[in-house]
DNA sequence: CGCGGGATTGAAGGGATTCAACCCATGTGG
DNA sequence: CCACATGGGTTGAATCCCTTCAATCCCGCG
């Protein structure tokens, strides 16, 4: 089916009320490829040429400080989510500085499946259709709404409050958690710190875990460690 | 002058590249006002009907956290830049939920005048006008990329590090620092922990400091301590 | 001269970090 | 079928930084 790129496009919500005529060129141009676990898309310093849009499975992007040891998780972008949106979007200064990704981005299940859109053809799009340039703009604004959160949480709270708040966010029903070292850059500290509180929890009673498959017993008493980290939602 | 604001609108960052007829009508519906050290111009929480545009003075937009305990500064915008750009462009989702200002604003500096644009008419005119959209959307990017960079050194690195590194961005000339409150709030700390670290700082030898005017002495013993915070610019 | 806001300093305590050891499940190859 | 390697996970202990509360100091100002 030649125009499925199209109807992933018109699906996604960075271009939310668009027309399908605006978006029909972008798909015409788009590349779809597909990527396992653990692969890379892009590594922070590398030329920015393309933005991602996830059709299956989902992707981390996240940067690396205290000279490696360490990394934060900024996204976690699944279907119909964009990577590196923003970024595509920085003009270059001047001719002979490039615009490079400020973090890393890699796969986090197998098959993720991607199209790859060039970053020119996007930003022309958007600053000649109105209605492009309001998804996108708008798009812009709730990442940055996001950003802040995060930011919040990370200089405001304590550990144990942002693990309480991240699980709360997936208390629906029990679910698999990911890797110690994956809640780590999630978090913002280390693997070792996050098998303790996982642990503090469960000598209190708030949550079961068995074989890595965490379901919230006690969810008044989560939401009281959660303290203000979980107040704004 | 009655095209003085139209003057005050091209010369910003954010409507870089717009041809004066882009913003003639945003000129004629804003209005200016004229505020005095700590006054605010808005609260969190309040309903976003405008956005600000410095045209001369300082103003410090804050999150508040740990039950008004705790202040983390997250920009302060100067003469040509606008206060609440990206949260003005935030669509209200529902119509029952208003959009909001995410955080509070005061001014620093006695007179700061600020010329106040509606935000819907800011909207629409960067909707419609292709050149302005790219303003905009560029203009996004950039603070995108600086709230990363913001995030990053709050999570990686340690305090001395990060007063290091403000220190060296202002090490032009001997400067009259700001109190110590400020200063906590920008690196995402309290008041006595800034106290300490510059009295250590000072001890070292790497800077000079009386009646609160401060000189960098020995900057590469400064760039130092700063370490990877300042390894990025 | 006393007042008040900010700055400084001390001390107690807690959370986070780091390094290291150990466990456990899985997978591989002899 | 077992030895072994591997990658997580868990736990302990030492240390460091940050936080918090409180006392004191300093300086400008009425």
């Amino acid at each position: 089916m030649p125009d499925r790129p199209l109807n992933l496009l018109l699906q996604a919500p960075v271009f939310r009320g668009a027309h399908p005529d605006d978006l029909r060129e972008l798909a015409v141009l788009s590349t779809p490829l597909s990527l396992r676990r653990g692969e890379a898309l892009f590594h922070a310093g590398d030329e920015v040429r393309s933005l991602y849009l996830v059709v299956r499975g989902s992707v981390r992007v996240y940067r690396v400080g205290r000279g490696g040891t360490r990394e934060l998780t900024l996204h976690v972008e699944g279907p119909r989510q964009l990577v590196s949106g923003v970024t595509a979007f920085q003009e270059q200064a001047a001719p002979e500085r490039l615009v490079t990704y400020p973090a890393h981005a890699e796969v986090l299940q197998t098959p993720t499946e991607l199209l790859s859109l060039p970053a020119q053809a996007v930003r022309e799009a958007a600053y000649h259709t109105p209605a492009l340039a309001q998804a996108v703009i708008a798009y812009f604004a709730r990442r940055q709404a996001e950003l802040l959160e995060r930011m919040e949480s990370l200089v405001f709270s304590e550990l144990g409050e942002r693990l309480a708040a991240y699980l709360l966010e997936h208390a629906a029903a029990p679910w698999p958690l990911p890797t110690n070292s994956e809640l780590a850059a999630l978090l913002g500290t280390v693997p070792e710190l996050v098998s303790r509180k996982l642990g503090e929890f469960y000598r209190l009673g708030v949550i079961r875990l068995e074989r890595r498959v965490v379901q919230v017993v006690d969810r008044p008493a989560l939401t009281e460690l959660a303290g203000q980290a979980a107040a704004r939602r």
